[in-house]
This record gives structure tokens, C-alpha cells and sequence, in this order.
RNA sequence: GGCCGAGUAGUUCAGUUGGUUAGAACGCCAGCCUGUCACGCUGGAGGUCGAGGGUUCGAGCCCCUUCUCGGUCGCCA
């Protein structure tokens, strides 16, 4: 027994009454119902329990005391006249011969109310955020956070994996995101940085001989947020198979995410292995998007061959998606409600005609459409009632509209998105490369430690020009779960003579790759081991079984924004001797 | 960095065509109330309308600048 307890606030119930008992938590609310007569509801973890005050002695202890105020109370527990069914000590109260104050709330007024908090100001939520965990609605999304951590370390942990930490001081790399540097002090100049994921110690462990790693990663990249993506810092389930090819990958994860998600989710629902599989390319025309929301009923058709004659300026050129949406009762006013919607998504304007009662085509662009009926139904439904969103012009840019159609319409319009259930796919085989945007050279689609499919002699293959370099496919492959990516693994490339080939596609050499990666590379002439790996985020995770809109729900100590603490007020300035022993000089911005 | 939206009481919000003293709810304070549980009733306090400038007889409202927050795109091998 506790000197500040004999129970919790959650666990009294109607068998205690009459025993004497020690309670301490947060005075959540008092009910002053006459002069000598008040309900005193108090709050911990574990629950709330109700304190009944009868004697002016307790009423004065009471009404002196702030809410919010820590207290301890002593007392006997009876049974009470009036239950409260919603409140899991809702049979009892609490009759208090002594109350003392343990932890004195200064402030009669508080930047929001705790049972509220949710509707309250974010960054009043953030500067408060002790305040905000209070809630219990709040506190339920970090407790969950923590048991998803704990069974995923559980499953891992039973499929043999071992989980080792990596360095959180390393190396800059050289590719990939914006890091976080840390200045060196006994080395002037130069800096540490923070990783962006663990990706080469993994590797690095395979190469020792660990055969099965994982690790509740912190990653650090310099990035702007996004509404899942919290900026600076996150975590990620990251794991490693020496020995391993993507089937081995995948056979973990289809056997370690649907019974946590089925468990710990808001729905029951999750997929069954084998996951669906999606090739890249595919994803691309026929969900417009490489992480599709299999939810969603609807698809992409290229209907350029059909329409790019009708007259229509925007359809002259490029090519033209379609997305067939059956059973569309949305009136025009909300239709353009909603590409308006897809514009700012996408960047580009959609168009649409409808398919009315009768059968005829109607509304938006239908009168250059009309006459194209029988050729455009041979791809599409043109039932009666189905609304078609149009999307024209560059391929990539077609794609992206029509997706964002696929995701806005599937979720606004009735029947055709089956929302309570988490549905997972594999995008697979990602081109080893592409050509960038602004080089207009051949670069890596991803990342350089991919296994090109066929290794070696797939590239010698594209050397000799016997096939295109374009055509070339990655052992890569991202996990989607419900439109939202959870990660992206790969077959590594173990074979420093392959890296070496497949450096030079983009006009690097091997004295390239020792300067980029030069333990991995260095490490891998010493006999590496075929591996594979994946590192699902965390927090998206949490974020998709906790069913919430931000991923600052499911993190304990979010930043805002613009990368910013604002409770403990980081970034800070430090002093100038802080700066002399880290050998840094600001200088002003202009 | 671009675009969109927001900023009014401690909190969440309303505020009409530019017009008297800027309102409501919750919270807070005081009083009443013997079974409340979002307790109720009566009364009260509480405002640099984000900041600066402009137009006007007159600005919370219109214009310009700026700051902050959110969303989105860029970005995130």
C-alpha cells in the first residue's frame, strides 16, 4: 500500500463500501448543490471517483482549493442513493473526513477546459500540453501509442528478431532528406548529424551477422509538415532479414500488422494475407496514386483514344483520364464543390459529364462528349446516374487528377468506399530509374540500395543497350495502408560490384560510392549477406488505429507547424559561450 | 517558398450595407439551492477586435503592409 493511496481512482466499487480509504488525484469539478452539501468528482489515470462533502468542514476545505489542485482525501466508502451508470465507480462515493492539498493549481482559470481540450486552440494545446494529456480523451491516444509499441516489439521479438539500437549522433548523408546537424566541439567545422533512418547501420548489422533486426527507430529529417507527417522527428518499426528476399519481408509483416491493427484499430476489420499487390506503373493508371485507398471502389481508364478528338481545348492534347462514378445523386453545386476540392489538390482542373435517368449525357462538359458515348462505354460504365470525372494533360499530371478524384468522390459519395475496415497493399517492382525532372538525366527512381531485378546481368543487359536502362525494376516496394504509406523497404543491393554498375547508369563511379556510403561499401567487400528490409512508421500507424485527422493526436510532445516546441520553446538562442566552445559564429541574416 | 483559410472576453464562437455602450455559450467571482453527475437559478467581473498604416464625419467590418496559426503544393533518396 502506498502512503499517498489505498486505491486508484478507477477501481472502487459497490463490494468496498464501508471500508476506509486513502484516494490522491486532480480535483476535476465541483458540485456545490447547497450550502452543506457538495460532489467533489477527483481524477487519475485510472478513472474518476465521486468525493461527497456534508459537513462544513469539508465544504470550507473544499471551496478553498483551485480546480486542477492535486489532493489527497481520506475517508469511507458507501454505497450511493443516486448511481451514475456512465461512471465505472458510478455505485459509490467517497464521504472524506480529511482533505489535504498535495499539489496547489495557482489559477483559478485555465487556457482551456481539460474535458474540452480537443476543441481548444492547437497552440494553447501544445504550450499546455500537460494540461491537454489531462483529458482523458487525449491521454487514451498516447496509452494506445504505447501498447501498439509494445505488442509490435512483442511480435518482432517472437519472430526472432532482436532489436539493437543505432547511433543517434552519425554521419551527414551525402542523399535523401535535409538533416539535422549537430556542431562538433573537438572538431572544428565539422558536424554530426542526426539520422534520417538507420539504413546503413541495419545494413551494417546484416554484414556482422545479426540475421533478423528491428528497432522503434527515431529518424530525423529536416522537412516540412504535412497533416501525417510531423516535422523534425518520428519513429518507425524499422527491420532487417539477412538471407531474405521480399516474400520473407513480406511474410513478417503480413503475419506482425493484421492482428495489431485488428486489436488496437477503431475497426475490426483488417486485411488477411497475402496482401493485394500492386506494380508501381499500375498503381499509377489505374488508382492515379502509389498509395491507393483500396477502400475505394474506384478506378482510372484511359479514355484518351476516345475523347482527344472531341473539341474540347484541354483535351486536344496529353491523355485523358476517366473515373466512372455509379449511383451519384451529388447536384451540380456539390460536384463543383468538390473538384474545386481536387484543383487545389492536384494542381490541375478536372472536368465532368453525367449520365442522367434517362441515359443521356448531361452537364459539364456533355456536349463534346455526347456524341462519344458507345466508344467511351466500352471502358466505362455509363449506367443512368454516374457521375465521370474527366482529367486531361500530361500523364503524370492525368494521373494525379484522376486519383485525387478517386479519393474525393470515393469518400463523399455513398456506396462506394467501405470505410471501416483497414485495407493493406504492396506497391512493388519500382523503376530502378527515371529521368529527373531537372537534369533531364537518368537518376535513381528511389534509392541506390535497391537490387536492380536480375542483379548484375540486368545491368550489363542495359550497358549493351540490348534493353532500356528505364525498363529496369527494383526488388522496392512500399507498404499502403488505407491511402496513407507507411514505408517504403527494399531487397538491398549487397554487391559492391553491382552498386558500382548501377552507379554508372547515372554517370558515378565506384571511387562515387566509396565517397558516399564508404562503410557500407567498404564493409560489403568483406562478404555480405543477401538481405531485405522495410520500416513501417510508427506514428502513422497510431495514426490510422486511433482514426484521427493529425498525427500530433498520437505523438506525446508534438511540434507545430514550423518545427517548433512551443512549450519548452525550442529552437532556442544560446549563449554566446555556448556558441565560442562549438566553434560557431552567427551572423546576422540579412 | 507558392496558394487557400483563420486570428474578436480566460476558452469556443457570432457580429447584418461601414453607424448608439462589440454580444452568446462555457469558464471565473458572489449569492441562493440537501443527491448532483455537462447540477440548477440569480447577479457580476472580464475586450489594445493579432500588429502597423490608410480611406471615411465614423472601421471589428473596406484597402495596403506585416506577424502568427492551420490546410495544401513544392519538399520528404
Amino acid at each position: 500500500m502506498s502512503y499517498y493511496r489505498t486505491h486508484n481512482l478507477g477501481e472502487l466499487r459497490i463490494e468496498n463500501v464501508g471500508e476506509r480509504v486513502t484516494l490522491s488525484g486532480w480535483m476535476e469539478n465541483v458540485r456545490m448543490v447547497s450550502a452543506n452539501l457538495a460532489f467533489v468528482v477527483m481524477r487519475d489515470f485510472y478513472g474518476t471517483t465521486q468525493i461527497v462533502c456534508e459537513t462544513e468542514d469539508m465544504i470550507a476545505a473544499i471551496k478553498g482549493i483551485n480546480k486542477e489542485s492535486t489532493i489527497q482525501v481520506e475517508g469511507v466508502v458507501r454505497e450511493r442513493s443516486s448511481k451514475n451508470p456512465k461512471q465505472a465507480t458510478g455505485d459509490i462515493e467517497v464521504v472524506p473526513d480529511k482533505i489535504t492539498v498535495l499539489g496547489k493549481c495557482r489559477y483559478n482559470e485555465l487556457p482551456f477546459e481539460i474535458n474540452r481540450s480537443r476543441e481548444a486552440d492547437e497552440q494553447q494545446r501544445l504550450k499546455y500540453r500537460y494540461l491537454d494529456l489531462r483529458n482523458p480523451e487525449v491521454k487514451d491516444k498516447i496509452v494506445m501509442r504505447c501498447n501498439v509499441v509494445a505488442a509490435l516489439r512483442q511480435a518482432m521479438t517472437e519472430h526472432g528478431f532482436l532489436e539493437i539500437t543505432t547511433p543517434i549522433l552519425t554521419v551527414s548523408s551525402p542523399e535523401g532528406a535535409r538533416d539535422y546537424l549537430v556542431p562538433a566541439r573537438k572538431h572544428p567545422g565539422k558536424f554530426y548529424a542526426l539520422p534520417q533512418a538507420p539504413q546503413q547501420f541495419k545494413q551494417l548489422l546484416m554484414t556482422s551477422g545479426f540475421d533478423k533486426y528491428f528497432q522503434i527507430a527515431p529518424c530525423f529529417r529536416d522537412e516540412d509538415a504535412r497533416g501525417d507527417r510531423s516535422p523534425g522527428e518520428f519513429y518507425q518499426l524499422d527491420m532487417e532479414m539477412a538471407f531474405a528476399t521480399q516474400e520473407d519481408v513480406f511474410a513478417v509483416i503480413e503475419d506482425v500488422l493484421p492482428p495489431i491493427f485488428a486489436k488496437f484499430g477503431k475497426y475490426d476489420i483488417a486485411s488477411k494475407p497475402p496482401f493485394r499487390r500492386v506494380k508501381y506503373l499500375d498503381a499509377l493508371e489505374t488508382y492515379g496514386s502509389d498509395k491507393p485507398d483500396l477502400r475505394i471502389d474506384l478506378t482510372a481508364k484511359d479514355v484518351t483514344a476516345e475523347l482527344s478528338g472531341c473539341g474540347f481545348e484541354p483535351f486536344a492534347s496529353g491523355e485523358i483520364k476517366a473515373v466512372d462514378i455509379t449511383n451519384c445523386a451529388l447536384t451540380r453545386k456539390q460536384i463543383d464543390k468538390l473538384l474545386a476540392d481536387c484543383e487545389v489538390q492536384a494542381g490541375v482542373k478536372s472536368y465532368w459529364f453525367k449520365v442522367d435517368e434517362t441515359g443521356a449525357i448531361a452537364g459539364g462538359v456533355a456536349k463534346f462528349v455526347a456524341d462519344k458515348k458507345d466508344a467511351l462505354s466500352a471502358k466505362l460504365n455509363l449506367a443512368p446516374n454516374t457521375l465521370v470525372v474527366l482529367s486531361a494533360g500530361k500523364k503524370t499530371l492525368a494521373q494525379k487528377a484522376a486519383g485525387v478524384a478517386i479519393k474525393t468522390f470515393g469518400a463523399n459519395v455513398p456506396g462506394h468506399m467501405d470505410k471501416e475496415r483497414y485495407e493493406f497493399c504492396w506497391i512493388v517492382d519500382f523503376p530502378m530509374y527515371e529521368i529527373g525532372e531537372e537534369s533531364g538525366e537518368l537518376e535513381f527512381c528511389h534509392n541506390p540500395f535497391s537490387m536492380p531485378k536480375g542483379g548484375l546481368e540486368t545491368l550489363l543487359k542495359a550497358e549493351r543497350g540490348e534493353i532500356d536502362p528505364l525498363t529496369i525494376e527494383a526488388d522496392q516496394y512500399d507498404i499502403v495502408c488505407n491511402g496513407i504509406e507507411l514505408s517504403s523497404g527494399a531487397v538491398r543491393n549487397h554487391d559492391p560490384e553491382i552498386m558500382v554498375k548501377a552507379f554508372e547508369f547515372v554517370r558515378l563511379g565506384e571511387e562515387d560510392v566509396k565517397a558516399k556510403f564508404p562503410a557500407m561499401y567498404n564493409a560489403f567487400c568483406y562478404g555480405a549477406p543477401p538481405h531485405a528490409g522495410v520500416a513501417p512508421g510508427v506514428d502513422r500507424m497510431v495514426m490510422l488505429l486511433a482514426g484521427v485527422e493529425t498525427i500530433r493526436e498520437v505523438i506525446p510532445f508534438p511540434m507545430n507547424k514550423n518545427a517548433q516546441d512551443v512549450m519548452m520553446d525550442a529552437p532556442s538562442a544560446v549563449t554566446d559561450k555556448q556558441l565560442e566552445e562549438l566553434h560557431i559564429k552567427c551572423v546576422p541574416v540579412e
